[in-house]
DNA sequence: CCGCATCCACCGTGATACTG
DNA sequence: CAGTATCACGGTGGATGCGG
């Protein structure tokens, strides 16, 4: 021992692996909001994630969409009809996820006041006073 | 009821901000290492972090716990000692947290495999079949 | 209606070197 | 020991326009 750097960190490290991928394929400002949406609608159109999510663009909204569909979060159904159609559901690993989920934004709730004035009281403290 | 575009996107969404937030400052791929292993050695100095996650850079240490900090999730103790001295802790308020997020590592270890195979199933399926 | 392609701006991240 | 400073790069996300 005493060596040093064996490869392994530590042990608890071990368990955050799984939680960065997690975090990874949730992370992006979208992916949460089209979760969650999709959780409480059932089946949501293309259009109507659209609507839903406000200031989302085309874009990022397939991107979301593509990258959820791709981890089996979400299923992607297609109707080659006139126009188009396209339904989107949570997988039933999806649905879990959104409920662990919910459990952190009760965390979120109940703390975000307590965070937002360590911020803004941090800012205060080590902001540059001015330093002529 | 057919009409539906007013700007209010949707019930469900109004949930996710908070939980957006928390995303945010867990975001990054040091955060979550720095508050696990904060959380099982309960004091930890700057150098044990550095020999505790692989790969990280001073910088990014440096950055990872000034931003837990700032949002109240980590106390900093300095002793003007000499050497220097410095010491990191969770706060109540990061111990709920890391409790939560060990929810979401559990689902991520019931989860993973089957992400995985998603992941590689579509990637065989919607990759460019050797476009000639 | 649904989606992809292109171009571009931003910032999180990393490598390296210096300091109290 | 515990940081800070500077530079460079790549991924993520925004805007716009085209296609099935």
């Amino acid at each position: 021992m005493s060596q040093r750097n064996t490869r392994v960190p530590h042990e608890a490290l071990g368990e955050i692996c799984p939680l960065n991928e997690v975090l990874d394929r949730v992370s992006g400002k979208w992916a949460i909001g089209v979760l969650t949406l999709t959780g409480a609608e059932g089946v949501v159109r293309f259009t109507e994630y659209e609507r839903g999510i406000p200031d989302i663009s085309r874009r990022m909204l397939t991107l979301t969409l593509r990258n959820l569909e791709r981890d089996g979060l979400l299923t992607r159904t297609v109707y080659p009809t006139v126009p188009p159609k396209t339904e989107y559901r949570l997988t039933e690993a999806a649905h879990e996820l959104t409920e662990t989920l919910s459990l952190l934004t009760d965390w979120a709730k109940r703390h975000q006041a307590h965070v937002h004035v360590s911020r803004t009281e941090y800012d205060a403290t080590h902001a540059a006073p001015r330093p002529s």
